[in-house]
DNA sequence: CCAAACATACCGACCGGTCGGTATGCGTCA
DNA sequence: TGACGCATACCGACCGGTCGGTATGTTTGG
């Protein structure tokens, strides 16, 4: 890969302070057992930390979410935006760019590819605020830094049709969804039939960006 | 709608029993707060019974939420299977009838559409083997459920690329996928984007099924 | 020397689960 | 017919343990 990262995990920093480790412990655990089935505790123990510096670093475990969604939103977001793919120079090849990187990030078992936010995501959203808007924002964020490619790949083909905010709200959707039933499989089934969903996505936007201007009126 | 169902949740008979009513309420928690999120006296509280009933039914919480997966996906397997879009002639027409119909489920806050099973898998896939088990039953139910008319469909068109299996698991991705991004936005906005993600997965479909045989060599 | 960065000990609330007991319905046999 | 025997359904107080969170040190770097 480039920049010298691990596949999964992008821009994974040496934890040095507490905090940074909890942060870790954080992904981790929440990747494998959900937010609210993950103890402070845990935490603690998974991170080498005590309790003590739990709560000098964080107010609540709440607001550790929060804190863990952004950390996740950050890395990845940087990782994406360092992608090599951002010098092609047809916009279609860069949303295509994008998704073939998604595709090679899914490797191992479920927990080692599933996205953090999603998690959180859906066992938060009704019960914490803070934690769902985080976790939207990572979702948004990812969604938002395709847009301006995805319009121009459209415009590019003349289609009105669809909406680039819809289609990379969509692309998020499948990426999300892929990991959902990625966890109905057995480990080593998880990572290709995630992939696979993957490369009906880049079908779908290969025929869209394919498609003969005619047959879009 | 047919059958005099409720649109959203399908099948949903009197609860007459302590049983019924608790995974009449599990289904109701799981799907706004998650399993692990939602506790014994709260369900309790929540069916209307106290928690010797509960522990009478079920030996322990683990046990109902197996229990409730499999109430979950038998109410809405029923009411997919008895869906008039099966009289449909052509296999692609019931296909994108499916997905008609799935679209059109999709009202209200997240939580009155969400899918108790994908909710739980992404929480006890780790942490409990039955559970887990019970959500990918439901989740693979659905899909098989589509693959043969998928295969027919593709069969009609000279299509060997993609294979059914690959579509109709693919289909219940994209499904999943809407419930979890839906969850990152307001209220008001997570039915129309849920929507509009299956719309796209319809075009995908359209467009592979509308497909012209020389362009699928 | 003092704040920031931790560690240790502890709290009350709540967790899943147990247990002794009650109400009710049904088959059975005198 | 009715009273007995027994299973099912349900009740709610209670248990040990774990939860998120706090109070109070102790170490350490500037």
């Amino acid at each position: 890969m480039f920049g010298g990262v691990i596949p999964n995990r992008p821009f994974r920093p040496q934890p040095a302070t507490a905090r940074d480790k909890l942060l870790e412990a954080a992904v981790r655990l929440v990747r494998a057992q959900g937010f609210s089935a993950t103890s402070v505790d845990q935490l603690c123990l998974e991170a080498g930390v005590t309790k003590g510096a739990f709560f000098h670093h964080f107010p609540s475990k709440e607001q550790l979410g929060v804190a863990a969604a952004q950390y996740w939103s950050r890395s990845t977001g940087e990782f994406f935006a360092s992608a090599p793919f951002h010098h092609e120079a047809d916009p279609a090849v860069r949303v295509l760019g994008y998704i073939d990187l998604r595709i090679a990030l899914i490797s191992g078992p479920a927990e080692s590819f599933s996205c953090v936010a999603g998690t959180m995501l859906q066992e938060s959203f009704a019960t914490s605020a803070a934690i769902r808007d985080a976790c939207a924002a990572s979702i948004g964020a990812n969604a938002r830094a395709l847009e301006d490619d995805i319009a121009a790949a459209l415009a590019a083909r003349g289609l009105v049709e669809p909406r680039a905010v819809s289609l990379a709200r969509h692309v998020q959707t499948v990426i999300q969804g892929a990991f959902v039933t990625a966890k109905a499989l057995p480990p080593e089934a998880a990572a290709p039939a995630a992939r696979e969903s993957l490369g009906h996505l880049r079908r779908y936007v290969e025929l869209l960006l394919s498609e003969e201007p005619s047959l879009a009126a």
